[in-house]
DNA sequence: CATCTGACGACCG
DNA sequence: GCGGTCGCCAGAT
């Protein structure tokens, strides 16, 4: 496996919903790859169409440093996603990489 | 091959 | 709720 992996997640959530690095190693099954993760959004070049600011810590909290997050932060909310508290509410715009289950959605999601 | 590092996560005090 | 430690994985040296 490579970032490339972790690329494709990142770049099928949906806008206006973030996930956690947890999530996405989850997804990978990676568990405690979170960090490996982050360091994969680390690196991850610009202009590429990857939505990196919609992976978020775990809680919904912004792990990045303070010159990412202010624009992290302002991306979020331009999709609608409040981050002005200390974290992003996951339950309402959390999304899991795994779950990603459109096929049937019969159930239609809250939000 | 041995070590260190880092946009992490779960635990513990 | 906050800060420190340990464990995790992939890459770079």
């Amino acid at each position: 496996m490579s970032w490339d992996t972790v690329y494709r997640i990142v770049k099928r959530i949906p806008r206006g919903r973030v996930t956690t690095y947890g999530e996405v190693a989850r997804a990978l099954r990676l568990p405690g790859g979170a960090r490996a993760v982050g360091y994969a959004m680390a690196a991850t070049p610009r202009g590429r169409g990857i939505p990196w600011h919609r992976v978020v810590g775990a809680g919904g909290r912004i792990r990045v440093p303070e010159r990412y997050a202010a624009l992290q932060r302002k991306l979020l909310q331009t999709e609608g996603v409040p981050t002005d508290g200390i974290a992003i509410d996951l339950k309402r715009y959390g999304w899991s990489p795994a779950t990603k289950r459109p096929a049937k959605r019969k159930t239609r999601q809250k939000r």
